[in-house]
Formats: structure tokens, sequence, C-alpha cells
DNA sequence: GATTCAAAAATATGATCAAAATATTAGGCC
DNA sequence: GGCCTAATATTTTGATCATATTTTTGAATC
């Protein structure tokens, strides 16, 4: 009794998209379809249209010889990331205050504590999971999905940084503002919500931009 | 000696992608991959391809019983639209401004007189043209690839909305800040340019809304 | 070091199967 | 008897696969 309601390329889409998010694809490694196929056991069709998808939503790179990896980015990218995220989620935020009901917060509570859980056990996985989903049970409350998918396109560029800066110093050098978040939510306080959500980008992305300029790999 | 370099789905991506830019496509449209497949005399899967392109790129909408139709913008999705705009785009062009060239700027009013002349005769299809040629022109000398595609997301998924703005009122509806743009480029007044393009983009988008508020179509 | 050739990977086609939408028909009700 | 509703049939469209073709890479040779 098997439940075939989505189709395959929308479940190889969201797998992939899962590996990307949470690190078990590194920056700069090489995304063969043949390798999905048989990684994943589906057909190359279905692979196909899931990798076009991601490569257009930035979470992939498309080279020019047709060969598609997971980008590895440079300062100038991350600082357009940088500046986007600034201007999109703290929006979400804004736009999220006055509409987030009591069970949302209490809920977001809940993925705050599991995140902890994570950070003190060093999963990591867990962190870059629990750390999503944190954000975008915030966002997703403000109802607003053109912006919602611009900031999910964003985390996908960031993700796969974001784990390396993670495995490099560990869960710790990522202090988050998620309490403050969820005060501010609790007391409707727009000024303090949104700027606790800036601040976490900002330490987050502050960290994925000093791996970049210490940790410089090749020429 | 045909010159086979660029893959078949890339071609039929960006045919589809300009006829959504362009207006050939009109908002709320079903666009179905057989339609396509005969229209454009391709063969199925590059056309699947591309439209998951374009779907992730929210140049199209995917409807639940797996149905694609051209997104018809609402209210609340026409001020995200807004939001987004103003917070990319003047940007890229605070990027652009200290890095552009002299040739780029004479390329550039070289397009805006074409776009001129396309207001003149009452050319909708050129008028799109340009105005979308124009302004990536420009962005694209900020040399910034991440919000470069973010800009692109945005007007494709505006373009359809406007073309219904064309055709009601006519191009004359849409007056913009291209001249005092170049002008500001050459002088490279940062803020005189970012402040023209900002102008520029809530006249248009501004537009867009009356049309919402007033021409609501069915219940 | 450049060139040629073979293997591997990506691309594209068309066919087949499954699902959905539309058209059709039959039955029940006023 | 006409009309609305609901079940069914038809047709259109989408999803997937197997296969053929093209392109690229990388190795071997000159």
């Amino acid at each position: 009794m098997e439940q075939r309601k989505i189709p395959e390329h929308e479940a190889i889409y969201l797998r992939i998209r899962e590996m990307i998010l949470f690190g078990v694809l590194v920056p700069g490694q090489p995304v063969t379809i043949q390798g999905l196929v048989e990684t994943l056991d589906a057909g190359t069709t279905p692979v196909r249209e899931a990798l076009r998808r991601l490569t257009a939503e930035g979470a992939l790179e498309a080279k020019g010889n047709r060969r598609i990896t997971v980008p590895q980015l440079n300062i100038s990218q991350v600082e357009e990331l940088y500046f986007a995220r600034l201007s999109i989620e703290p929006k979400l935020v804004q736009i999220a205050v006055p509409r987030i009901g009591s069970e949302e917060i209490s809920s977001l509570r809940g993925i705050d504590n599991k995140l902890n859980e994570a950070i003190s056990l060093g999963d990591i996985e867990g962190y870059l999971k629990y750390n999503y989903r944190f954000h975008f049970a915030l966002y997703e409350a403000a109802g607003a999905g053109i912006l919602l998918t611009l900031a999910q396109s964003l985390w996908l560029r960031a993700g796969p940084s974001l784990r390396v800066v993670l495995t490099r110093y560990g869960a710790s050098a990522l202090p988050d503002q998620h309490d403050v978040t969820i005060r501010a939510l609790e007391t409707r306080d727009l000024q303090k919500a949104c700027g606790a959500i800036e601040t976490d980008i900002r330490q987050g992305m502050d960290q994925v931009r000093q791996v970049l300029v210490f940790g410089e790999t090749s020429s």
C-alpha cells in the first residue's frame, strides 16, 4: 500500500536538496547525473530534472562543459549573500511577527531545544537541520511566498559553506540568537525580533567569511 | 555548418524565457509540455527540463495537480516584488557605478534610443525587450552573479504583469528614468544613479499595483 | 607537447504507462 | 418532459524508461 503521491522527480529533488543543505555534499564536489542515478537508485530523467531545478536555484553550479558541481563561494559572493540575506530575511521576520500564532512560537521553542541538544552532542548534521528548520518555520509564518523562495535559494547557496565552518571550528563557533528571537516574538517586539535575526545572520556569515579569508585552499 | 554549441534544453529554456519576459505568454495562461513540444518542434525531455528550470526561477508556477501556468500575481505578491526589487536592484547599480566603462555607458544609450523608438511606435514587445536589456546591461556591469540571478528571477515574475499594464494603458503610462540614470553614470554620481533606478522601479510597480487593484478580473 | 582514439558521461528521442481533465451519458428529481 | 447531478468513458497531458547519439575527458601514441 504505497503512497504514490508526489512524482519521482520531486522526491529526488528533495533528497538531493537535503544532501546540499545539510552538508552531505561539500563545496567544489562534482555532481554527476550517472553517479546520482546509481546512488539514489533512480532513473536518469527524474535526476536530470531535479538537477536542473537545483541549478536554477543556485544550489548547484553548471560549468560550461556540462559538468555540475557544488558551488565554492569566493569572497565577493559571500558579500553578495551577506547583503541579500540581510535584505530579505529580517523583512520576513517583520511580516511574521504580527501574524505568528502561539502554537507556532512553542513549535519554534521545540526546534530550538533540539538544536541546542545537537550542539551539545557535537552533531553537525543535526545542527544544520534544526537551524534551518528554526529559521524557516519562522519565515513561513510570514505567508510571503516570493520572499520565502528567495530566502530558500540563499540558504541553498550558503549551506555547504556553513558546513565547512562547523567541521572546522565546531558548532560552538556559531552562537545563535534564537532565544532572543523567541522572546521578542512572544512580546510582539518587532524591532527586537528583526534585530535578533539580523545578528544571527551576521554571526553566521562572518564565520563563513573568516574561513574563506584564512582558509585559502587552492590558487 | 551548424553551430551546435549549446544543448537543446538550454536553447528551449531561452526561448520560453523570452516568451515570458516579453509577453507572449499572459498571466494565468496554462503551459503544457506537449503544447510546447509541438509549438517549438522539440523533444519532450528538453522541454521538461526547461520548464523545471523556469518553475524554479518563479517564471512559471507549478499547481499541485502537475499542471503549470504563468503566475497571476495578487496584491501581496506585488508588494513582495516591490520590496525585493527595491532591495536588490539599486544595490546592483551601486556596485556598477564605479565599475562601468564608457563603452558600456554608450551601449546603454544605444539601447535607450531603441527603447524610445519602440515607445513612439507603440511597439509593446520592443518596449519590454529594450527595457529589459537596459536594466540588465547596467546590472551586469556590477559583476555580482548572485544578485544578478536574484534580479533576473524578480523580472521573470514581474514580466507578464508589466505586459498587461502596457496593453491596457500603452507604453506612455510607464515613464522611465533611463536618461537620468545615464547622466548619473557619466558623472559617477552614486546617489543619483541609485535614486533614478529606484524611481524607475517604483513607477513600474505602481502601475502593476494599479492594474491589480482596479482591474479585478474574476472572483 | 600535440594528436588520435577509446571509454564514460551527458544529451535527446520516442515509446509506454499512469494520471488528470473534459466530455458524455444515464439516472433521479422537480 | 426538462434539467441538474453524478458516474463513466474518452482524450489529453504528464511521468518515466530504454535506447541511440553526441560530447567530453583522459590515456596512449607519435
